[in-house]
RNA sequence: GGCCAGGUAGCUCAGUUGGUAGAGCGCAGCCCUGAAAAGGCUGGCGUCGGCGGUUCAAGUCCGUCCCUGGCCA
């Protein structure tokens, strides 16, 4: 069984190359993206109209509500289930989502460790906000490897050991390790396209996003009864909408703290990718021709070099 | 033409009584084990508008010229 992913940075392209290949190889398509699980946050996520998706079935679009969260454990568990219903109909399953968390989560999986605990959190963020460092100092006591790993001004994660920690201690057994997906040959490519070409066409595109009804967008879906205090309204776009409408930005300067946020984004995006030594990668755009050429032959080389050595 | 306020890092600006310059943002690089479009780390020699002058030493004082904004003509 074969899985195929595109990876690479927001604006390159990877819905395109996902939609083509997956057309030509007899593919359904699975969302890696954290906010186009969302539903009725589509146009500041650059989500694939139906209309666009030339017939291949999409999954993991639209599945939550603006007042769900959500984490990389959930999404790995999903993500798994989906992709092995599609390979049992005899299709490839085709991974697209520039969420490099998430899609490590899927493939290699994460820890058995304790989810996520609101009130525990609640009473470690108060603990912070009366002392603060307190958080890393006890984490430091506790857990010093992990502390070691995490800056004392990184609260987030600082927070995250200390609640594995905690709750650990209370809920034996011991973690288990990680889990990575079994019994498939996956295939991952990556879009590498010219930086200024990126950032020129990330401008372009939030503009276009802007002037297509990105911020009625939110006015829907505050007026079906979103606070904006939901998660996906921290997202690029929605959260700069949000400030214009209550009045903290003109549109003007909406639009440009989007561009300059969304262009670091694709950098962090890259820097995460880069890493990864499975990923092949092709230049330039997923919607430019010679790229969609080069990405066929390295799947057709994958699909062939694979049946080969399995016979 | 006169008066006033300014011309310091790509941008916005700090720079004490003269001792060869700093913050924020941007930008660049990076990290990441259930918030990940999140969170965090590292990186600042730049003709201090030009030219003269005073001084051991000038972004900082003096002169002059140029530019910008405002006010008065």
């Amino acid at each position: 069984m074969f899985l195929l992913i595109a990876a690479g940075p927001t604006g390159s392209g990877k819905s395109a190359l996902a939609i083509c290949l997956a057309h030509k190889f007899g593919g359904e398509i699975v969302n890696c993206d954290s906010l186009q699980l969302y539903r009725g946050f589509d146009i500041g996520t650059a989500k694939t109209p139906p209309g666009d998706r030339r017939g291949v079935p999409h999954y993991l679009f639209d599945v939550l509500a603006p007042q769900e969260s959500y984490s990389a454990g959930e999404y790995a568990r999903e993500a798994r289930k989906v992709i092995s219903e599609i390979a049992g109909r005899g299709r490839l399953p085709v991974v697209v989502g520039g969420t490099g968390f998430y899609l490590r989560a899927l493939l290699e999986g994460l820890p058995v460790l304790p989810a996520r605990d609101e009130r525990l959190r609640d009473r470690l963020l108060e603990r912070e906000q009366r002392r603060p460092g307190s958080l890393h100092r006890l984490l430091t006591r506790l857990e010093p490897a992990a502390s070691s790993r995490i800056h004392a001004h990184d609260v987030q994660k600082t927070m995250r050991a200390l609640e594995v920690r905690l709750l650990t201690q209370r809920a034996l057994p011991p973690p288990a390790e990680a889990t990575a997906l079994q019994g498939y040959t996956v295939i991952k490519l990556g879009l590498d396209p010219d930086r200024a070409a990126l950032h020129q066409r990330l401008e372009t595109r939030t503009r276009a996003m802007f002037e297509s009804g990105l911020i009625e967008e939110v006015k829907g879906l505050l007026a079906a009864g979103a606070t904006g205090d939901e998660k996906p309204f921290e997202a690029l776009g929605y959260k700069q909408a949000l400030l214009h409408l209550r009045g903290a930005l003109t549109l003007e300067q909406a639009l440009e703290s989007t561009i300059v946020e969304t262009r670091q984004y694709s950098k962090r995006q890259r820097t995460w990718f880069r890493r990864d030594p499975e990923i092949r990668w092709l230049p330039g755009f997923g919607d430019g021709v010679e790229t969609l050429a080069g990405a066929i032959t390295q799947v057709e080389a994958a699909l062939h070099g694979a049946d080969s050595t399995l016979n």
